[in-house]
DNA sequence: TGCGGGGATGTTGACGTCAACATCGCGGAG
DNA sequence: CTCCGCGATGTTGACGTCAACATCCCCGCA
């Protein structure tokens, strides 16, 4: 800076003044200073501005498997919100649950230059022992941490209800249920309402079939649900287990909606080509994304004080294709 | 700081000593300051860290459209990259190719806090006039900067010639193409290299059928494969217009691969559950983001200096139920 | 002609940390 | 008994920026 000042002949707090759009600076000084920044290549550090002002203009997001749908679209969200409040985003993450990369991650986030935090999806449980720092702004989305700290998340209670609904009017005795991880709280959460829809109504709640999100497990349980003709109905956890269900229905012949109507939870961008194109509830990430920052920026404003603890985001019913009226099978 | 130091009776410099892990302090001096710290809640400042050293410990990522596959899965090789080398990653989004948003990427650029920067597929033409701040070490992947930066990026030249000739293998006379945006440089090499391939082996070129990587242009496409007899074989230029083309077909029950044959590119993790499971071309998005994070800290470390100016990461063929012989339809 | 006022620019110091150097105290060798 | 050396700890200043305050100059009005 003092090398630009002395070039355009002025002081460092002009060019200060300069870079910051001040409006005292005549435009004859301003272009001499801004020809002067050109000339050695001249940008701010934007260490000594942090340290000077207290703030980074930055926030933090703990995302667990960022390639997975649901986190890179909420990500993604993230990213376009606090942009457009003049944030940059840093991005933690805490895949692995074993304590070491814990105590990494909690290190690391303490040094970290961030104005706040957003927690998505940090689901394993040994992340509840995560420390954060003090007076740090958070606001997390489905994750263990819910409860203890302001969330938005998706309706999941609405969402799988509106699954289970759809399905029993469609004339099925039952539902099944291909459930994710159990340490996911999303899964143990649409698993229960799933559960307790059923219940509700007086139907029969059949065992529990157990997957882990991926595509590979749906297809696996595809063989059980192919050679099981009770099951007409299958409601998926997710529309990746959903996707391998239908494959290993495919294989086995058994036809979908004819014989067993599947249903997912997302509404990732292939759902609708799948075939056929799956009946899913859709989760509005975007919608989760721009509310995380906006919460969060609530926060960093007011000096940590928080509105609401609960936002839930509706989640819609997509019917499509893959189910149809009951038909008993064989 | 000053509030630790006075608090456990030591200096300053003995707090930051024990915050360095420093092996000269007292065992029992470091006690102190370690109770004097949990007292007190403090974590050190990282502005006047990065102030002091110089260095952000933090790389910089432009990517285009994070929720899409590749992105998404670079990314998350890149942030893991990084925290295995102590890094953080900083994502700065380039989507919309307007002025005004390029410009202010640009001012957002040159204050951030990063060593380095990582530029994944920013592949609008107009972002080939961000203006970069002098002297950051920057890699590239797939993007328009291409050939002005180091870059490591994946053989789309010889993934495409793999799927041609394979289709060719299969007998079919020619192979159709549905190409991505014609402002994508990946979109560009892609059709390129088909054209390229059928050419030397002295087939006609078919007029390409223009997409724009989402599963409904590829949809859309497909009303004109299904209508047109003299297709039997076509390369998608990702699997997401593939998966658009395999609907539209069902729908016209044009038989895959009976009556044509469809390939993709990229290998998603549905890829494998669409109906037919579809033959594409796996890209190693971990491989080429954890070179990214090698190459530039490489630079980094050595001031700036390039060693390689073109890494090539090879693309496999990944053969599966959407391809098969050739046989003339209708 | 002198004086007040306001806009443009300059000067100073502080943000929190850490490298470099200074100091202090203790034990062992001569 | 003295002095040297070394390990533990303290002191100082500088990193780059910007708020607050100081200064300077020019203009208009009495």
């Amino acid at each position: 800076m003092n090398d630009v000042a002395r070039l355009a002949g002025v002081s460092g707090q002009t060019v200060s003044r300069v870079t910051n759009g001040s409006q005292s600076v005549l435009p004859e000084t301003r272009r001499r200073v801004i020809d002067a920044m050109d000339a050695l290549g001249y940008s701010p550090n934007s260490a000594a501005r942090a340290l000077r002002s207290g703030t980074f203009d930055t926030i933090g997001v703990i995302a667990h498997k960022l390639a997975r749908t649901g986190e890179s679209r909420t990500v993604e969200a993230v990213v376009e919100a606090a942009r457009d409040r003049g944030h940059t985003v840093t991005l933690i993450d805490v895949d692995s649950p074993s304590t070491a990369r814990l105590t990494e991650a909690a290190t690391r986030l303490s040094r970290q230059a961030i104005d706040g935090l957003v927690i998505i999806r940090a689901e394993v449980r040994e992340a509840a022992r995560l420390t954060l720092p003090r007076d740090l702004p958070v606001v997390v989305s489905d994750s263990v941490f819910m409860g203890r700290l302001p969330a938005v998340s998706t309706d999941q209670e609405g969402g799988t209800r509106a699954v289970v609904e759809h399905l029993l009017e469609l004339g099925h005795p039952t539902v099944h249920h291909i459930a994710g991880p159990s340490d996911s709280l999303p899964a143990r959460v649409r698993r229960l309402a799933w559960e307790q829809n059923l219940r509700a109504r007086g139907r029969t709640v059949p065992e529990v079939i157990q997957g882990d999100w991926t595509s590979e497990s749906g297809y696996a349980a595809g063989a059980r649900i192919a050679a099981d003709p009770s099951v007409t109905a299958v409601f998926c956890a997710n529309d990746e287990m959903a996707a391998g269900l239908l494959v290993a229905l495919h294989e086995r012949s058994v036809d979908v909606p004819g014989d067993v109507s599947v249903a997912g939870f997302d509404d990732v961008p292939l759902a609708r080509f799948l075939w056929p194109p799956l009946t899913t509830v859709r989760q509005s990430f975007d919608v989760i994304g721009r509310r995380l920052v906006d919460t969060l920026m609530d926060q960093i404003r007011d000096g940590g004080t928080v509105s609401s603890y609960r936002q839930l985001v509706p989640a819609d019913l997509i019917v499509r294709a893959s189910t149809g009226a009951h038909r008993p099978r064989r």
